[in-house]
DNA sequence: TTAAAAATAAACCGATCGGTATATTCAATG
DNA sequence: CATTGAATATACCGATCGGTTTATTTTTAA
């Protein structure tokens, strides 16, 4: 956001573009120049403001992080602090309604893994740093729940929300997420 | 396995590299040039046995295909057939084993379809049989546990299955994947 | 108002992409 | 022994890749 503001309008375009382009189509098969005039843009537009495609993707990628977060917080600041059971299971609300609008081909974290394989990419810190992230949110409620092995529990929450993204964007998660939240429940009910 | 004794010698060094090549380096990144001299092999050759990059995109799936049913057989035989809660569970320790020898950079269905955005490309076919295959098998055993509503158990477990198998490509299943097999076992305790 | 930053326009670069052509040699089989 | 399928070697194709260059115009702030 604080980076956001400071991006001029063309460069958002880019961004915008690139961000639709790399998820819908993949982050290899789309070239820059079908980013730039996708954007309405020149590519030296595009190499004045992100410097390389690597560096694009990492921006996809740090804004793809962002929106979610957003989104989650829009979700999680309706419960109150006191409720961390609730908390949790309004992340995989928040999930819920992620896959429905924003999310029809996976998870854009997973997805670009699999297209950054070099150790240095510089991308693989976002995407490894993203599911960190959630993981310890997880064990953060779970701590103020009081549960023992909080992180033991909080692996198995995390296991569950791939598992979801991955099925529903395979068509394979028939009853939308109804079942992955009802195994949340059997966890969280089996370890308190 | 009848399409592999009908493969040429220079058809199955092919498959090999390709398999390899695209598994660890991604679909997009690995070019046919790249692939043939790995193997051996001229482009010629290459284009003589499989016709095009996206026919041997195919064939590298459908070897997955063999290769990780394959190994889940030598698990699934062990057990007799009148334990198919075993069997379920065998199926998780094949998962195990396969992701520690085969499977370091995630699922290469999963990552597949990353790069595949084209709903017309035959090798998303092979893809959603694959997990569609699976469901089936968990709900077959679920069934003859006398599970009511097989099919939704089964959806809980695919998840499960490819829980783990993300977040144990990200380094973020620290007790390796015992944590789901106890989701498993609360599962199945939960329904019976 | 004026200077700097941002954006346009368009040509250009070497490298690589997937795929083809032609001509030659090797190995197996009837 | 002859035929045929398999493989080698190599040059080539147009298209596209990521990225650069130069020159000009527009926008924005001090």
């Amino acid at each position: 956001m604080d980076k956001n503001t400071k991006r001029t309008p063309a460069a958002l375009k880019i961004l915008d573009a690139a961000s639709q382009l790399f998820y819908w189509k993949g982050i290899h098969s789309i070239g820059v120049e079908t980013i730039a005039s996708e954007a309405g843009v020149t590519k030296k537009t595009l190499y004045d403001r992100f410097g390389s495609k690597d560096q694009l993707i990492v921006a996809y990628l740090e804004e793809r992080d962002r929106q979610w977060k957003k989104h989650l917080d829009n979700y999680l600041d309706r419960i109150p602090d006191d409720k961390p059971l609730q908390k949790i299971l309004s992340i995989f609300d928040a999930l819920e309604k992620w896959l429905e609008t924003n999310s029809q081909r996976g998870c854009a974290f997973v997805n670009a893994l699999a297209e950054l394989p070099e150790a240095s990419h510089p991308g693989r810190k976002v995407i490894f740093e993203e599911k960190r992230w959630l993981k310890q949110l997880f064990a953060t409620f779970l701590r103020h729940l009081e549960f023992d092995q909080a992180d033991e529990i909080a692996e198995k929450l995390l296991m569950l929300h791939e598992g979801i993204t991955v099925t529903y964007s395979m068509n394979l998660s028939t009853n939308g997420i109804a079942s992955a939240k009802e195994t949340v429940q059997l966890i969280l009910n089996a370890n308190q």
